[in-house]
Parts: C-alpha cells; sequence; structure tokens
RNA sequence: GGUCCCAUCGUCUAGUGGCCCAGGACGCCAGGUUCUCAUCCUGGUAACAGGGGUUCGACUCCCCUUGGGACCGCCA
C-alpha cells in the first residue's frame, strides 16, 4: 500500500497571516485533500525573539475563517526542544556537527574578506579541528559557542514536483550553523527533524526555500532520514514584481477580512494565481479546487497579486449568496458603524441589504453607501438637486409635483407601485422629475433608484425628505 | 558580486510540434438597458522578450543573449 499523504504548513508567528502564507496554506491543503491526506500545521517558532502568541492566533482564527481546517497540530516547535536536542547530540557525537566558538566580529571580517576577493561568503571552518575535549572544555567554562553542521560540500540534486531536476552545490554553503546552543535549534534543522517525525511525504512552499532545500537533504542524509517530496510554489508578487512584502501595503488576511471580502473569494482568488485547472472555468468552490488540484499544472513564474481581480470575484461571490445570509454576514459592518440596528425590524434591513447586494465589491462599504437611510438629516451640495441645468425654481416644483405624486398613492407602498405613479407622471421627462427627487431622498450623486429608496423609507420619511430638500432650495 | 529559479495581452492564464495571423477572465475603452450608480448584455483594445539552431512545420524542443525574481543571517 502506497503511504498516504501528508503535507505541513509551518508558518513562524512572527507577524499577521499574510496572502502569500496563505496561498501556501491553501495548495497544502488543496493537494492533501486531493490525495485523501492530511494536513498537518505546525507552528515554527524557534525565534524567542520575533515569535507571538497573538500571531499565531491571527493565524489559527484565520485559517479556520477561511474554512482551511488542519487535521494534525498545531505543533509548535517550542515545545519541542527535546526532540530537537536527541537529534543533535546524534550528529555531534557522530562527528557530523561541531561547536564553533568563532565571534561574530571574527566571522563578519571573514566574510567581508571573501566578498572582497569575489567569493561566495561561507565559514572557513576554524573550529572544524578543535577536538571534542577541547569544545567540552571550553563549554564548561562559558564560552559561547553555536553548532556548525560538518557540509560534505557535495554536489546535490532533487527532483522538484513543480520545476523538474534542480542542482547545487552545497560546498558553496560552508559549515553552517544549526543551533545557537545545545538548547536552542535553528530553522533549518528543526525542518529536517520535524517533517521526518511527522511524516510529511510532501513539502510544498514558497520558492524562496529553494536555496535551502540541499542543505535540508544534507541534513537529512545525515540523520539517516529519508527525503520528502518537494514543490516549490512560484512567489506571490506586488505591483513592482517583486516578493509581496509590508511594501506593498497592508496584505494580512485579517485586513481582507476586515473589509468584508468573503472567504470563497479570497479562497478562489488564490488558488487561481500560479494555478490554474486548464478549462475556462473561473470561478471555483473549495470542493471543486481540491477535486481538480494537481501540483503539475502548477506555474513556475511568480504571479502578481491583482486587487481589481480579487474585487470581481468578491463581488461576484456577494451576489451569488443568499439574502438572508448576506443581511447576516452584513450587519457586523453597520453595527461598527453605529448604525442603530436594535431599531430596526429585520425585514427592512434585509430590503436594504438587498438594495446594495449588487453594488457591493465587500461588505465593508455598505455602510458608506447605505449610510443615508439611517440618518435623520442629510448633507449635500443644493446644487445636486437640480438636474442638468435646472433652476432652483423648477428643482423645487419637480419635488412638489414628486410629492403629490408620493401623497396620492394608495396601497400598496411598493417599489413597483411607486415606479408605476412616478413615471406615469414623468411622461418623456423622467430625469426632471426622478434626479431631484433621488437626490433628495438618498443625498447622493449615486445611489439605488428612488422607487426602492423610497419604498424603504416609508411615506412619511419620503415626504419630509422632500420638503426638507424644497427649504434648501429656496432658502 | 556569487548561486539558483523564471519568461504568452497591463494582470491571472489556455496552449505540451501543425487545430493559433494565439483562446478565456480581470482591467480598460465604446455601445445597449437606465434619472444616477451598480448589475446585466454586445463589441473593441492588447501578448508568444531577442537571436540562433532542430524540423516539411515552432508559442510549443535545444543553445545563447537580454530581462526579471529569489537566496546568500547565530531569521524563517
Amino acid at each position: 500500500m502506497k503511504t498516504s499523504v501528508r503535507t505541513r504548513f509551518a508558518p513562524s508567528p512572527t507577524g499577521p497571516l499574510h496572502m502569500g502564507n496563505l496561498r501556501t496554506a491553501l495548495f497544502n491543503y488543496l493537494f492533501a485533500h486531493h490525495h485523501k491526506g492530511k494536513l498537518i500545521v505546525r507552528v515554527e517558532d524557534t525565534d524567542k525573539e520575533r515569535s507571538e502568541k497573538r500571531w499565531e492566533e491571527d493565524m489559527l482564527s484565520n485559517l479556520t475563517w477561511l474554512g482551511l481546517t488542519w487535521d494534525e497540530g498545531p505543533y509548535r516547535q517550542s515545545e519541542r526542544t527535546k526532540i530537537y536536542k536527541a537529534s543533535l547530540e546524534k550528529l555531534l557525537n557522530e562527528g557530523k556537527a561541531y561547536w564553533c566558538f568563532c565571534s561574530s566580529e571574527q566571522l563578519a571580517q571573514e566574510r567581508e574578506e571573501q566578498e572582497k576577493r569575489g567569493e561566495a561568503p561561507r565559514y572557513a571552518g576554524t573550529c572544524r579541528s578543535l577536538s571534542k575535549k577541547e569544545a567540552q572544555e571550553k563549554l564548561k567554562n562559558g564560552v559561547p559557542g553555536v553548532i556548525r553542521f560538518l557540509n560534505p560540500g557535495r554536489k546535490i540534486s532533487f527532483e522538484d514536483l513543480v520545476r523538474g531536476t534542480i542542482e547545487f552545490d552545497t560546498s558553496l554553503s560552508g559549515d553552517f550553523v544549526i543551533a545557537k546552543d545545545s538548547e536552542n535549534p535553528l530553522y533549518n534543522f528543526t525542518v529536517v527533524v520535524d517533517d521526518h517525525d511527522m511524516k510529511i511525504t510532501h513539502v510544498i512552499r514558497g520558492e524562496d526555500h529553494i536555496p535551502n532545500t540541499p542543505r535540508q537533504i544534507l541534513m537529512q542524509e545525515a540523520l539517516g532520514f529519508e527525503s520528502p517530496q518537494y514543490a516549490h510554489l512560484p512567489l506571490l508578487l506586488g505591483e513592482d514584481r517583486t516578493k509581496l512584502s509590508k511594501r506593498q501595503g497592508d496584505m494580512s488576511v485579517t485586513r481582507f477580512r476586515q473589509e468584508g471580502y468573503l472567504p470563497e473569494s479570497i479562497l478562489n482568488f488564490l488558488a487561481l494565481l500560479g494555478w490554474n485547472p486548464g478549462g475556462e472555468q473561473e470561478v471555483f468552490s473549495l470542493k471543486e479546487l481540491v477535486e481538480k488540484f494537481s501540483l503539475d499544472r502548477v506555474q513556475k513564474g511568480g504571479a502578481v497579486f491583482d486587487a481589481k481581480r480579487l474585487e470581481w470575484l468578491s463581488g461576484h461571490y456577494i451576489r451569488e449568496t443568499p439574502l438572508e445570509e448576506l443581511t447576516k454576514l452584513a450587519l457586523p459592518y453597520l453595527e461598527k458603524s453605529g448604525v442603530p440596528i436594535e431599531s430596526l425590524d429585520s425585514k427592512k434591513l434585509q430590503s436594504i441589504v438587498q438594495l446594495f447586494q449588487e453594488r457591493l465589491k465587500a461588505l465593508g462599504e455598505l455602510p458608506e453607501l447605505a449610510g443615508f437611510f439611517f440618518k435623520t438629516e442629510l448633507e449635500y451640495e443644493t446644487d445636486l438637486l437640480k438636474w442638468k441645468d435646472m433652476s432652483s425654481q423648477k428643482a423645487s416644483e419637480s419635488l412638489e409635483r414628486a410629492s403629490n405624486v408620493l401623497n396620492g398613492i394608495v396601497e400598496p407602498w411598493s417599489p413597483e407601485s411607486l415606479e408605476k405613479a412616478l413615471l406615469e407622471t414623468a411622461g418623456e421627462d423622467k430625469g426632471g422629475l426622478l434626479w431631484p427627487l433621488r437626490v433628495a431622498l438618498s443625498g447622493r450623486k449615486a445611489s439605488p433608484p428612488p422607487f426602492d429608496i423610497a419604498s424603504i423609507l416609508g411615506k412619511n420619511e419620503a415626504i419630509r425628505r422632500i420638503r426638507h430638500a424644497q427649504h434648501l432650495l429656496t432658502s
């Protein structure tokens, strides 16, 4: 029987989960689920200085919000020091790693000289010749030291599932540091131990990790571990075609969540950055993505994060969401902007949301667009009430006609009956009647039709707003 | 600078030697529906980086050039 697929998502909690990380998580999820395997979440918090609990929480809560569930973990590297220590000692005992007591000043100087000579900077191997006894002696005397991997300096090649064969000459790396001391292993080392310990079959990560791979393979060999399969994903790029980072603005998942992008749209968008199933379909549910996903259709070149495309997808999903659900999702956004939603009946709220369903790219836009419904006093330029080059006099007269129509409406007070009555009165001059009315009701240059607004506002409030507009025109 | 990776419309991409004077989507532009906005519909704009091979035939295979990116930490 073939061993079942196990992938992992292994972020370091040194900042908020961002779109680049998330895409890596998504691809790991898709690959694992496509093969009926498991996704493991591992928190790489070996850097005690920079790791923070709140970032771990940010990551986990966002994954949960997006529906990217995991099957094992979260494991924390900070809780696994014993495991690393054992492997570290094994390497030390077998002479595959050694203590180094070179000072950082010394090393900086070495590096500088190498660079001056146009060489690749690497550790010269000064402490290689130290005997175990000498090293023990120094440690006992409290001399600070690090642990270096004894690099055999071979050529290493591996099969990347998206790029094919990749070759490196590891002699260019020198003896790299794998632990700050026996208690504090470093990333490159913990990854090797954990991926083996957690029986990871496929390491799917960003292509920025390609240069780490040969080192990790070297350590796997030294420890007698089998290598997992590797798949290096193209990077997510900003507008400037460089790796997504702070420079391109806030790319945290939390930001997009707060702005009201639906999880489906984010997932759909990210999945198609660097991968596509080949057809002309553009909209995919998570389930469909799982069905169709395969690493051999992953792109090799980096992909620019196109915010416009995300907006389009987001708007699309908002339009697809059932009204009742959308209203529920929109509530927190209205509440946050100070709309007294307790005082509104849910029917009314729902019709308001419905009005903007086709106008929203993200739920966070709702308070701004629909705000006029909840205000007692609208603020707008009086001139906005005038249709084309209409005079104040004419505008006021137009509003008078509109209010007469509204007054004359007997049951039902609905968008349809309002539209019918108003259009009848307007005749050929629709703009002349509808524009001033719509502005009087909404206070905005752009808004849904006056019929819908008046219908939700109710007759009294609609007429009150018209009177107020007339007052503005004549004063 | 060294090492590695990459290269089709502005962007995401389809294309695995003839189906391609290159298809779709987003964006943008124009038109239709319309009081405005949005939705929706129709149409348009726009790309195989360059040069050599291989081949009857290259977007597709090979090489070079150019361009871009990543990495070069006692970060991950």
